[in-house]
DNA sequence: TTGTAGGCGTTATCAC
DNA sequence: GTGATAACGCCTACAA
């Protein structure tokens, strides 16, 4: 490609060596040491403007990308952060990821997926594996763990952060919303609507811990009230199946469901299709909501009221919690008593048709 | 955490260093060289089971983890592979990343990500960062790029896939399918419906090419029948937004058209939703198509036919043809013509209420 | 089958 | 402000 490249590099890939130009190229060529190269391309102002632009010459005609993997191996701490989430092409989880990588990547790091399909184990096993990079931080989902888990983060020495979840006293950073709360919220949007006889229906998938945190906070709110919380796990695998089993179970029995809240918007609206063909009028007849705000969620017929988390504030908030962690940014946003800065965001309730 | 490593592992971390154990740690305890834990981690039939007992208690007790980018250095090929796609949270591209991620983890690479939002600068950056990790492939998405990416990519000397498109004679791997096909088989079905009047809305993102190429598909077809292509590009950046505007353009002048094929399943949600509030019977009146069968796309009433790309089976092939680029796995697939294995993967035309 | 020597490309340390 | 030197932790090459 650059001719000058030739005459310095030796062309052709030998068993050793990447066969791209190294920072001793740069500074045989500008004439100057390669520490000095170095210098240049972290902190420019420490290195005169004489220098400065020989360097900057010799970069551009030998094509010069600096190899990352020595530098983090010379430094003890490469510029990587892994993130485990349950799963990448969820609707869920994506803008999370999305927010996560652009603002870390606008920093300079790379971040390192893994997904645990909200097992426990798979979740150590990426741990272990990212931990071999020597990343500079660690992002996991929920604040559930395996022991192993746990010891491995405690030993690893980095900024570890919590996503998709918010206990108070919790020694990790965290970023995310208290799911407890958020089944409050949902309870109470409908006690207040004047609902009475208002189900829970739990997510076929075993690992979702959250959508147990929110099923207690319904289930709280019912206590208060005198009102009987009412949990239905359904046995179909696939959500849309799953809604619809759990729809013909709560509203066909001698005991009618007059609302159900589902763990999430797939199930809610499994059910909701169903409803259609089981000639039951939502909200009149039953109300649902759902959980997450899908991007099908308002393009439903009735379209569908949801609590929407704040995923993509999840994503940025990890991202710059690290970055202070790491002294890459000034730290910012509101104290908590115990002097740490407030990690806790809000769900919004989407008022829409269903209930 | 465990005791066995205090001794022989100092404590703290210093300025240099990872503080963890090390492999020679690990000869030491096991009493052999570190070369024969090297060998004995990677293809333990090489070292006596004695030894290889000594060295996986020495491994166990030290909770020794290999430092991958040390590994990486010295072999001058990581166990990396980076992929730049257009976007993470999208419904099109996150089954893909999903499936090539998972994929290539379960041969202990490590997946790294970056998002171009269809500009070919932002691919261009991606790419040049992904190089200073000493990636052992890179994926790509589509087939145009800019000229710096292109000289990047081929100087890099690693298998570079591309993916979601397709085009015969490419020397690059390709993992996709051809989108003027797409255009083509959509515009079929709807001449074939005796649809006459056919017009095709574009996509509101200015990069994204591959809507381009089915829309000359389209008009491949069109011509073909001896009728007239008609091309509407909306102004609304929103792509439900987008889709109103083009259904109220295209019904509401006096040439009226009787189906419109839209470049995504967004654009074809909103002309569905606006065609209940203006009074237009779909697929009477107008038949809606779209692209990419989206999470919601049989969620809606009428239900959007739409044409659905395999999106797993893109990340997944790409993953396949990296690990037999770089002999992890044996090769496998049809042969083309010319000597190569069939990169060509079909889309499905999902036929449901609205055309 | 096992070990020794040296290098991979960069940065920390210390001296000028 | 600039540079020489020695790590960083592992792997390739070669020798025993």
């Amino acid at each position: 490609m650059t001719d000058t490249a030739d005459d310095s590099v030796p062309a052709g890939r030998k068993r050793r060596g990447s066969g791209r130009a190294t920072i001793h190229d740069v500074a045989r060529l500008a004439g100057v040491g390669s520490i000095t190269v170095s210098r240049y391309l972290k902190h420019s102002s420490q290195v005169s403007s004489a220098l400065g632009e020989r360097i900057a010459h010799a970069v551009k005609a030998l094509n010069y990308v600096p190899n990352l993997v020595a530098g983090g191996l010379a430094s003890a701490r490469g510029r990587i952060v892994g993130m485990v989430v349950p799963n990448i092409s969820g609707p869920i989880f994506a803008p999370t990821i999305q927010a996560f990588n652009d603002t870390l990547n606008r920093h300079g790091f790379q971040v390192l997926l893994a997904s645990s399909y909200f097992s426990k184990e798979q979740e150590e096993n990426a741990v272990r594996a990212f931990l071999g990079w020597s990343p500079a931080a660690l992002v996991v989902t929920g604040r559930f763990h395996s022991k192993g888990t746990e010891a491995l983060l405690a030993a690893s020495g980095i900024p570890v952060v919590e996503t998709w979840d918010y206990a108070p006293r919790r020694k990790t950073i965290q970023a995310g919303y208290a799911n407890r709360e958020v089944g409050i919220q949902a309870a109470r949007y409908l006690v207040d609507k004047g609902y009475r006889r208002i189900a829970f229906v739990q997510n076929s998938v075993a690992g979702d811990f959250s959508a147990l945190d929110r099923r207690d906070g319904y289930a709280a709110v019912l206590a208060e009230h005198g009102l009987d919380a009412w949990t239905y796990a359904p046995a179909a695998p696939a959500p849309f199946d799953a809604g619809r089993e759990a729809l013909e179970t709560l509203t066909r029995g001698r005991r009618k469901a007059d609302a159900i809240i589902f763990a999430n918007d797939n199930l809610a609206a499994g059910a909701l299709l169903a409803s259609q063909r089981m000639g039951i009028d939502v909200p009149r007849q039953c109300a649902l909501m759902g959980f997450g705000d899908y991007p099908f969620s308002g393009l439903l017929l009735p379209s569908l009221t949801t609590i929407r988390p704040p995923a993509r504030a999840i994503g940025e908030l990890a991202a710059r919690r690290i970055l202070e962690a790491l002294g890459e940014i000034e730290p910012e946003g509101a104290f908590t008593g115990d002097g740490g800065r407030l990690n806790l965001l809000g769900c919004e309730l989407v008022e829409r048709e269903s209930a």
